[in-house]
DNA sequence: GTCTATAATAGGATAGAC
DNA sequence: GTCTATCCTATTATAGAC
């Protein structure tokens, strides 16, 4: 159930997470929060009593746990070519979605952005997200391996790194170096031409 | 030659590079720098009358420049496999090295933090550098596709942005996502593990 | 729980002596 | 060119009425 409180403090985190993606954590200000939720001054301290900083550590580990547990990876079932190649895909869009989302994007940048101010448990979720994505590639990738001849068993490890790079390539180019808040479908249509270029070249 | 008053900005740009990389922009203030350089308040806008903003426009000015012409890349005279590999280690290590001087990295987080800070023009350089590695890269792959059999005339395009992906993964996963300050030996031994799969592949 | 008012301080920037 | 002193504004945070 739904309270009141809980819906203030929820305003609360929402817009404080929109600008502190936008503008960053110290060039956004308290008054500046209260005032786009509409909420008077002191009111802030009534729901974060260690100011903004105690948003900031809310805003993070509210999208650590959120993200983390939204993806979960397997190519069960892929027996062809096409289905593995359909199959890296689907795991491509799940990785795209978690970034895709308004949080989701904004906890990404955030934790970027203002990582100096996080403990290491704090930004150390992106790297856990990428530890576990390389490792269900990996476990995924040798399971159909039997039907990519050009690729020897003992190179799966490395072939699923190199998948998971032209997956991130997509993810860094737009939303870091071009600051896309989204990523394009031009964008995910280059991931799957690279996908199926290095299928062919496992399939022989 | 070196005059006295040169040599006062540059301490002032280097010390304000460093504080705006680990700091950001926002968090530093005028007053640190000043101490930082042991000169007194006022003088900071004798050299940079536009103040904070200045010095950080001037920072990123200089370092696109410098960076871009760092850049110039080639795999001419690579004619057997091994020395595809070596030639684009060379490529992967030039580019490692525009990122791995101190200046660069500074520039590369700062540009990737303050962006919204910067003009278009300003962040547009990170972009323009992949544009010219990735051009570079396509162009250099062509002229020895002939020694890879397994790879179409075609696909060379895709190819050589599959091994930028890559590149780019080492170069992201501990620059921003690990926030290492130097890219690791153990990162570049992967990158070469990776190159060799793609090359074995596309020798067939 | 929500508001107004304000305390306390820190920051960017400038004036003017030397 | 370099320094000290200081103005002015913006910011975080709190006190206390309702």
């Amino acid at each position: 159930m739904t309270t009141e409180a809980e819906s203030q403090r929820a305003k609360l985190i929402a817009v404080a997470r929109e600008k502190f993606a936008t503008k960053g954590f110290e060039a956004t200000t308290t008054r500046e929060i209260n005032a786009a939720v509409g909420m008077a001054e002191g009111l802030l301290y009534y729901y974060f009593p260690h100011g903004k900083k105690q948003l900031l550590d809310t805003i993070v580990q509210a999208g650590v746990a959120e993200r983390l547990a939204q993806v979960d990876i397997s190519l069960a079932g892929a027996t062809d070519l096409a289905a593995i190649e359909a199959g890296l895909m689907r795991i491509f869009d799940q990785v795209w979605h978690v970034f895709n989302t308004e949080s989701g994007y904004q906890s990404f940048v955030i934790t970027i952005r203002e990582r100096n101010l996080l403990s290491a448990q704090q930004s150390g979720w992106l790297d856990q997200l990428l530890e576990k994505i390389a490792a269900a590639l990996a476990n995924a990738l040798v399971r159909v391996q039997p039907q990519l001849p050009a690729l020897a068993a003992a190179d799966c490890q490395t072939y699923s790194r190199v998948v998971l790079a032209v997956f991130q390539k997509s993810l860094y180019d737009e939303l870091l170096i071009r600051n896309h808040r989204r990523i394009s479908k031009a964008s995910r249509a280059q991931v799957q031409t690279d996908l199926h270029l290095l299928l062919k070249l496992a399939a022989g």
